[in-house]
DNA sequence: TCCATCTTGGAACGGCGTTCCAGATATGTC
DNA sequence: GACATATCTGGAACGCCGTTCCAAGATGGA
């Protein structure tokens, strides 16, 4: 039922708040979203975003949920590897689109909450796998870790304000500094330099998965899977 | 040469300025690291400082490369499957000494120069392990991925205040946690929750550093190595 | 000794997250 | 419909932060 009395505005709501938050992280990056930056896009006062809201941490682990839970919804049907795959590469997008969630992820995980999330999603596949109840544990882990680790270090590309147009830019403007890296020092860097330049950074982090999941099937799955 | 008139204090140094920063961040957290703290621990003011630093980032970032150097140089002769875990060992246990090593690692990766230090370390390895050289840039980056995402996770477990006694203790409660979680979400985190009480965390992160190591075995030398 | 340069300490500034609270708005009761 | 109560709002104010600015102290060469 509609309320007999007219509202200035629309209602507050937690919903409103973090969906604010998230326009504002990813039009204005991390420094972006302030409150008052956010009082200002939903016309109010910081004290009405405090009732919805107990702080900012809270406020940004809201909107890392919540751009989390879009991610990992993606499911298709198929082998526990191409579930694999595809929740990975599902997180790997979501940061590409929303470059300030690797911060978040990083600094979050560093305060729980987070991670039972994609262990859950990543752990199912392991243990269809076929990996011993035993290694369950240690072998989502790895897989989880990998992920993020790789998810994060990708989120450097994504920083760029356009997402897609200078990534090769961006991609040789790296090269060239470790290019100009110290001879003496970097001689390992310097000479993948150039594989960088036009790499696929998709491509490079599904490798990875699968070099995970080709050590998992080594060491847990000894006859062919 | 002394100088002649005597100094009330010893003098200013980017050194001793870094060296105090680190001391703050160990002792006192993240937040505790403010330019006031660091003026009174100083007993000097902000401009002083700022005449030898740029600003906090420079500060942050000169305090992780100093801890970094210390935690890389652990290089014990060794196969390069042993330098590889000594080299990754030495990064978790940095931060388990010192815990916002692991945020900052995340927020400087995302920002470059922290990165190739690590690469460099580790890709020379992989170049001896006898990965063909149009793999040494996805093999590295996969190992340094996982390493760094590892690591990171693990950092959660050194946050508590003492450094190792209430570790288990930590363990634990990160247990029951996930045993409280909801039985229709998250069976699968609820059902290895046991297998986090008392287990090594070092340990276990060196059982992904071989995880992967066995994958790059079976992807890239398929003659037993 | 004097001067140019390097270095210091502290006051001040703008912006941030957060708190506080007076008042507007909705809800329940007769 | 009217009143009491609970819920929600907006904005002023607070304390702390990183940073800037600058007058004054220290240093070293001519």
């Amino acid at each position: 039922m509609a309320p007999r009395t007219r509202r200035r505005t629309e209602a507050l709501s937690r919903e409103r708040i973090v969906e604010a938050a998230v326009e504002l992280l990813d039009t204005s990056g991390e420094t972006g979203l302030t409150f008052r930056t956010l009082t200002e896009r939903l016309a109010t006062g910081a004290g009405a975003i405090y009732w919805h809201v107990a702080n900012k941490d809270e406020l940004l682990a809201a909107a890392t949920d919540g751009v989390l839970t879009t991610a990992l919804r993606a499911g298709s049907p198929g082998s526990p590897r191409d579930e694999i795959r595809a929740v990975a590469l599902g997180l790997f997008d979501a940061i590409d689109h929303h470059p300030w969630l690797a911060t978040q992820l990083a600094l979050q995980l560093a305060r729980g909450s987070v991670t039972p999330r994609i262990f859950e999603v990543i752990g199912r596949q392991v243990r269809e796998l076929g990996v011993p109840k035993g290694q369950w544990f240690t072998t989502t882990s790895a897989l989880v870790s990998y992920i993020l680790g790789a998810a994060g270090q990708n989120a450097t590309n994504a920083r760029s304000a356009v997402p897609h147009a200078n990534r090769d830019e961006f991609l040789n403007a790296v090269s060239s500094a470790w290019e100009d890296l110290d001879p003496e020092e970097y001689p390992f860097t310097r000479a993948v330099a150039a594989e960088l330049r036009g790499h696929d950074d998709r491509e490079q982090f599904l490798a990875g998965v699968d070099l995970v999941l080709a050590g998992i099937t080594a060491v847990h799955l000894p006859r062919a899977e």
